[in-house]
DNA sequence: GTGGTCTAGACCACT
DNA sequence: GTGGTCTAGACCACA
């Protein structure tokens, strides 16, 4: 299964479902067009509850990146337009301001920070390939 | 007041001031040897219940960057040794590979990403200056 | 093909087909006497269920817009007599009262609402034409 | 209470709920600032599901309406922004476009559509005062 | 078959 | 106390 997620984790179920589809997609495993599993059918599979597959592939719906095709079933969105770009990437920044933050008192250099930086893209690229 | 909490914001309180003393500390707001407010001080300047300040506190000293004088105050550690650095690197490798997804979604190249934490870099190191 | 329905769509496709039929006698594209194509034609042509195009034409009928002649065919009524007039106009009502509601929330005064709704009004006459 | 919900319609208790609170915030029941029933408080009181109740607050959090106080509530936002308004504006063009259908089918003038419309204005306005 | 909604009851994190 | 999440099981509309 190309899906997981940690019970135990302190961020929601639902949310690392969201992420692990937002994953898929950005490395090509789902394509536009895709069919994912029917909610049931990924509850089942997951041991989860479905509803709590239903609340993700909701989010995903709201972000514009997975579409609902009234009784048929759930796919990718041949248009996945990017929601709010802007907003989003003002929490980038938000994030990377953090991320600096911490590096600063992990007494790493930019240069050792933007060397993690590369090699997770690297990684990223590498997967996606 | 150098610290300050949104009670709208999803991430709790607690971890607000804790972030909030940790950047004092990265801008040199706050020195080895400073005192922090008390609990109640600072609870009553914030107007926040004490509970979440005290909480903070813990989690700043389990973190080693301030100490508990029993009976004289909390002041900012002489020897800020980092608690579980490579639990933390951990942590911002996590925190970069949500980043790198994220940014993939945006359409932004590994160029625009880099530049955008370069700024972040420069801006926190003017602000430290 | 003067019908179209957008399986995305929240709004159930056999309204959508519902819509399309009344849409269609109102800018006279269809005329009293014509003949509707068949169930599974029009299934077959959309690539549709027939399920789904039968509940439409059943709606259609139920409302008097369209008459079923057995064996013959489906045709728009001569005399499309207006079904509940009362009932609907209290629908038109509260489709309204939510409207004025949304104009409220989006900060529109009354004028603005009204002349968007003459621009419609003329959009749709002039099709009409 | 200035509230209620009818299980028996076809929209959903949740959206009933959401566009219940819009309605009293837009009539003046519910200013910037002010106190929603705790979920807990509201289920009992409505004989609903709490998760229901939350659902809506979800809704209306993400719409900007409210805001949740992390452990002390839901409260009306100082500052409603309005979400999205061009998107908002366009599906009231839509549902504009769909009276005027509506209207020719009833036979009724584009006056009348109007006098409905400043009617329903009017009302609202009225209990608005 | 599909997803959407609702209830009942539980546990958790935060203030 | 607050809201947030999850499970279990039910019913419904739609295709």
């Amino acid at each position: 299964m190309w899906l997981q997620v940690d019970a135990r984790s302190s961020v929601p179920m639902y949310q690392q479902l969201v992420e692990g589809v937002r994953l898929a997609v950005a490395r090509g495993d789902l394509r536009a067009g895709d069919r994912l599993p029917s909610v049931r059918e990924l509850a089942s599979a997951m041991v989860i509850n479905h509803n709590t597959i239903a609340r993700a592939y909701q989010e995903l719906e709201r972000e514009g990146l997975i579409e609902v095709l009234r009784g048929r079933g759930t796919f990718i969105s041949q248009t996945p337009a990017v929601a709010r770009p802007e907003e989003r990437r003002e929490e980038m920044r938000e994030s990377l301001r953090k991320l600096v933050l911490d590096a600063y008192h992990l007494r790493m250099s930019q240069e050792e920070l933007e060397s993690m930086l590369r090699s997770q893209w690297k990684q990223f690229d590498g997967r996606r390939g």
